[in-house]
DNA sequence: CGAGTGACCGCAA
DNA sequence: ATTGCGGCCACTC
């Protein structure tokens, strides 16, 4: 339930949704651009997330394969160290219990 | 204001 | 089954 987060601005919308995941959840660009109205819109995600800021939990979002996505500050390590240190299962960068741990949300 | 880019996804050969 | 290509929308320069 995001409605009461809602914004003007695409990217707004981008950024609620990554910031409602979970601990320990994973979500793909897809499916947040599809919460986000439009699933065509997977690059725009990851587009935000580059000149979006760090605060928000981008080492919990990971392409549609569940494999870990380049771009992340400090590299994939960091990112798949992050997601070791809540429970997430990684190997060779790409997530092994990702079709279990992949959080599909309310909308 | 215009053009290019992007941490992607889906389909076609 | 695998590999390659194009497309889509929003943001940045």
């Amino acid at each position: 339930m995001i409605d009461h987060l809602y914004t003007d601005n695409f990217k707004a919308k981008v950024y609620v949704v990554v910031s409602n995941i979970p601990y320990g959840r994973l979500m793909t660009y897809g499916d947040i651009a599809g919460y986000c109205g439009i699933a065509h819109a997977a690059r725009i995600v990851g587009g935000l997330a580059h000149f979006g800021p760090s605060d928000l939990l981008w080492h919990r979002v990971v392409n549609r394969f569940g494999g870990l996505s380049s771009g992340f500050p400090g590299g994939r390590e960091v990112q798949a160290q992050l997601l070791s240190q809540e429970g997430v299962s990684c190997t060779a960068y790409i997530v092994d219990n990702f079709k279990d741990l992949r959080w599909q949300s309310q909308r």
